[in-house]
DNA sequence: ATTATCTATAGATCTATAGATAATGC
DNA sequence: ATTATCTATAGATCTATAGATAATGC
């Protein structure tokens, strides 16, 4: 009617505001990020996190509705790329077996080079649809296949991959170092060496074999495929750091 | 000097009294359990306890200096509790591998019998500390003594006794029915029959079998394991429920 | 008389919004 | 001219405490 004619001026026609404003979000999102993976999500406020991103308090409501859409923002996020992870890992090889080795061992070396990156994952896995995404998709798609193949011998898939998941999950949540420590407290003593000396690739190693004899490969070939070398993938990226160029997506 | 004579006229003379307070402590713990199981210890107000227990708000600081401390009774309280139940199940068991199949059999089924217990002894078991206490000390006794016997074979203790705690874990957090449901919307289909027909006996038989797998005990071995009837306990009781005589210490 | 319990309240936080301001777009 | 961003603030909540009250003890 009396609307200024020229043609529809929408947002979609002014990609440097457009670009500016996915900016100013994904700051938020970083600060979110970091905060929430240190202190929960529930402990941090918007205030920390605009103030974290410097961006004015009135700013956040312009793009996330309350404090639970940014953190489902994050975690589908987040998820999304540990999935991207486990995928470029293992993509081209073909044994299932060897497979799920790599994509638990690239997924655990992730975490451990990246703590933020872990312990917001960690708390991701909470609940059992996200199980489902990401990463264990994955693992999932994984699995079947060996058993399809006759590569696994499994009784009781069900309770198999909530086993896989549950231990991968607790060696997410475990502080480096505690594997051994929590043990030997109780009596156990140091199970290979000094418990103390375990570094982030024995423990990912350890975690592999376990998972595959969990899927009745046979100890000593378990022990083996999880040895075997993984392809480099040129060290990790930081997830949500402005550096890092790979993982985030658009 | 000037102080009344008489003899100290401390708090123990008073045993009504002492009874007395004892009795709305319990109330607030009674209270802030089911309502901290049932929203997570954050999300609860002392008011809300306070409440719910039928007691003045200011009351709450005589007994607790925090919300945090009466989460941190209620964990002590609750660990202890998981530790009897396994106790109590399993103490009359010789061989390691049938006690260790009873503990998890009864922990889960007296999380399932009663959800507020078993959603908080979920989130009691997320620090690794917690891990050693209750339960834990428990499953770990036993796993070592099968070793030890050559009953269990295991390459990597630390790792299985990882293993088995997340899986129980997982195990304990999952909503009934879920496992199946989760699963065979992935394309899975019922592992065995229809998947919402799991009952708990079931589930807890699995859940055992599968552990004692990962223990290196043969797949029909750990399932005839598994299947053997566990000597009834009557019922378990309700965790802090006024009705019930069992459980509570003191 | 003693003390457990209750009521009332101050102070601290935190969320959501309204209105002003500043930056870009054309 | 448009709109992203900022500042200021109202309203809601929640914690911790001070002082009053009510119940038991002797």
């Amino acid at each position: 009617m009396d609307a200024p004619s020229g043609g529809s001026v929408t947002a979609t026609n002014r990609p440097r505001l457009e670009k500016r404003k996915q900016a100013t979000r994904l700051r938020l999102m970083e600060s979110a990020y970091a905060l929430m993976a240190e202190k929960g999500h529930r402990d941090v406020s918007i205030q920390e996190i605009t103030s974290a991103a410097d961006v004015g308090f009135g700013t956040f409501y312009t793009y996330f509705a309350s404090k639970d859409a940014i953190y489902d923002a994050l975690v589908e996020e987040v998820l999304e790329a540990s999935g991207n992870v486990v995928d470029a890992a293992t993509r081209h090889l073909t044994d299932p077996a060897e497979r799920l080795s790599a994509g638990i061992q690239y997924t655990l070396l992730q975490a451990y080079s990246d703590p933020l990156w872990g312990k917001f994952l960690a708390s991701s896995l909470m609940s059992a649809e996200s199980a489902a995404k990401g990463l264990g998709k994955f693992f999932l798609r994984d699995v079947l296949e060996g058993i399809e193949l006759h590569r696994f011998k499994v009784d009781d898939v069900p309770m198999s991959a909530v086993a896989i998941a549950g231990t991968i999950h607790a060696m997410l949540r475990i502080e480096r170092g505690e594997l051994g420590h929590t043990l030997s407290r109780v009596g156990l003593g140091g199970a290979r060496g000094a418990a103390d000396a375990q570094d982030e690739q024995e423990l990912t190693k350890r975690t592999a074999a376990l998972v595959l004899r969990i899927l009745g490969i046979p100890s000593k070939e378990s022990m083996a495929l999880a040895q075997m070398p993984l392809p480099p993938i040129g060290g990790f990226a930081r997830f949500f750091d402005p550096d890092a160029s790979s993982v985030r997506r658009q």
